[in-house]
DNA sequence: TCAAAAGTGTTATCCTTACACCCATGT
DNA sequence: ACATGGGTGTAAGGATAACACTTTTGA
């Protein structure tokens, strides 16, 4: 038997327990919004997770098992994720190197109506991500102070890895002057991580050039690796509604141009231009007209519209409408 | 404690084996290479796989870890495809539910030099998928039979389902004038499945429409759910080189603009357009002159080139030209 | 001279993006 | 009247994909 195969005597092998992390998404006028699980105390909110059993087929049932026997929600769309496991994931107190694998998924929700579970709410996923929400610039200006101490990174950094550092975070932020690349969202995030801007780069005790004190304060963290899990989410899923209608999984069965370009917007974090959006979202077939008007927007009545569901069938690659990557200059 | 925290009480939890299997990838004059191992007898050959070990830091790293130490070689481009974990998927005859998890990897390396073991050898990938090489259109005819299979498989459907079986067809397969979609290396390999011309698919004891004698034999099997972990890989590589430069990770360090070419093509299935390639990857910024030509290309020689590195922090997000998706016709 | 591969020029077409403008309703 | 959102027209610019053609080598 060949060394390659030593993963078939399993008695070399640590314990290792599985479980399944969801981020659970839904679209509220508000915006976008995930499912947290509250903690005793002042602890950090956290992702919801259950644990891999055995009568599961598959993992994705698992997962679709033990969400919707807990929340009663209904998934729409569910995709994993990524799998983590680093070995320090939980450091334990007792030394032991028990390994906790994490499968992470995100899954849509049509319903946002609230549960009766104390411990289960929905969060704006812009509480943990504040620089992630550019619809209205740079509003609030967390990201300006980022760009600050990003600056100061930069500054000082040893001769040799100066220009390492310049292109990371042009990279993950881009220049003045480039489209925001709203995809980008695990980027940023591992940037600030490694820079020290992110509480949970202390927590981990990992080095970093950033003192604790100036861990971001105006956003919110989630415990263990949950925000990173959180992060790659929200990448997939704005890359995803680019060439997949998944959209749609978020919106009621009526909705007018505007509440879609909204939904979008919400998901993505950056504003489009109405009339091109309109004109893509049509020219695709994504939707018909239901013949019915909505007459409470505030102007002229606008069209009810529904997804063409058969599109599933004749043509599952195609998305809405957002600026091309492309576009960004060089 | 609320319920959503059952995954923390270990002891409700079945056991779980969890190896890495990877798709090894390198690129020869022949086409793309994948590594397998030979097993006992007349056994169908596998991926590699290794044990996840509990002084592994990471995921990848455990990954890095033993292929290295295994085959000597150096991956360069490493990344998680998927994780697999059907309760069923090794059945043990001793009806105990001892969960296999595997996470499956892709990793490019660029040396083909044999190696020593005896066990480990390369392969190309299209010996497992013989229809995902349309390079010469359909040359061998497997895709005309497999059409034909196909077209059987609809005209049989009970009613309600004839819509359904010809949607996914064309979906997977295209329609004819529809120019051949490289990237859904899965789906196709998914729908056959499906149906039965693949004799996982008996194996596994589906219900198929196909009986056995018909599963297609000009391609050669892979051991369990290997080569749907195979699939995976090439999708992933086909779709990645499109907006990541991963192909150089495959490309010697001196090439020409043909030899590039030929090595997109290999990997990607299908034929390209030699003066739109070559004006693509130049307009890119991709690569750079190194002054010196090569003779021996049958012609006119041709300049020599090679990767500019530093793209990868200037701009990432950048990749060699394919046929864009969109130029596909509803 | 011819085959084979390296290169260059050019154009039709499509898509994206932006700008300008009119329409219908409530207050 | 005017604010608010709905909706249409159009044109500039860029990228794609196809076609035609010249250049340089070896046999």
């Amino acid at each position: 038997m060949s060394r390659v195969d030593r993963s078939r005597t399993s008695a070399s092998q640590d314990a290792v327990t599985v479980d399944l992390s969801a981020v659970i998404v839904t679209a509220s006028p508000d915006g976008p919004l995930v499912l947290v699980r509250s903690q005793d105390g002042a602890a950090p909110l956290a992702l919801p997770a259950g644990p891999l059993e055995p009568q599961h087929r598959t993992l994705e049932a698992g997962l679709r098992n033990w969400v919707e026997e807990l929340t009663g929600y209904n998934l729409g769309y569910v995709e994993q994720l990524y799998s983590f496991g680093d070995a320090n994931r939980h450091a334990s107190a007792r030394g032991q190197t028990s390994r906790s694998l994490s499968i992470g998924y995100i899954a849509l929700v049509r319903e946002t109506r609230p549960k009766q579970s104390s411990d289960i709410s929905w969060a704006s996923w812009y509480r943990f991500f504040p620089w992630e929400d550019m619809r209205s610039g740079d509003e609030p200006g967390v990201m300006t102070r980022i760009r600050e101490s990003i600056a100061g990174w930069i500054a000082e950094a040893p001769h040799d890895a100066r220009q390492d550092r310049e292109s990371r975070s042009t990279n993950a932020f881009g220049k003045s002057g480039d489209r925001w690349n709203e995809e980008l969202v695990l980027e940023r995030y591992e940037l600030l991580y490694e820079i020290g801007l992110v509480p949970e780069a202390h927590r981990d005790g990992a080095a970093c050039w950033a003192p604790r004190e100036a861990a971001i304060v105006e956003a919110e963290s989630l415990q263990s690796d949950h925000r990173r899990i959180l992060a790659t989410g929200i990448s997939r899923l704005r890359g995803k509604i680019k060439y997949r209608p998944v959209v749609f999984e978020l919106m009621p069965p009526r909705f007018t141009f505007l509440q879609l370009q909204r939904t979008v917007e919400a998901l993505a974090g950056i504003e489009l231009h109405k009339p091109n959006f309109r004109r893509l979202v049509e020219n695709q077939g994504l939707v018909e007209e239901t013949g019915s008007v909505s007459t409470n927007t505030g102007g002229r009545p606008a069209r009810l519209l529904r997804f063409r569901r058969d599109i599933l069938r004749e043509r599952p690659t195609i998305g809405v409408g957002l600026p091309s990557a492309r576009s960004q200059k060089g």
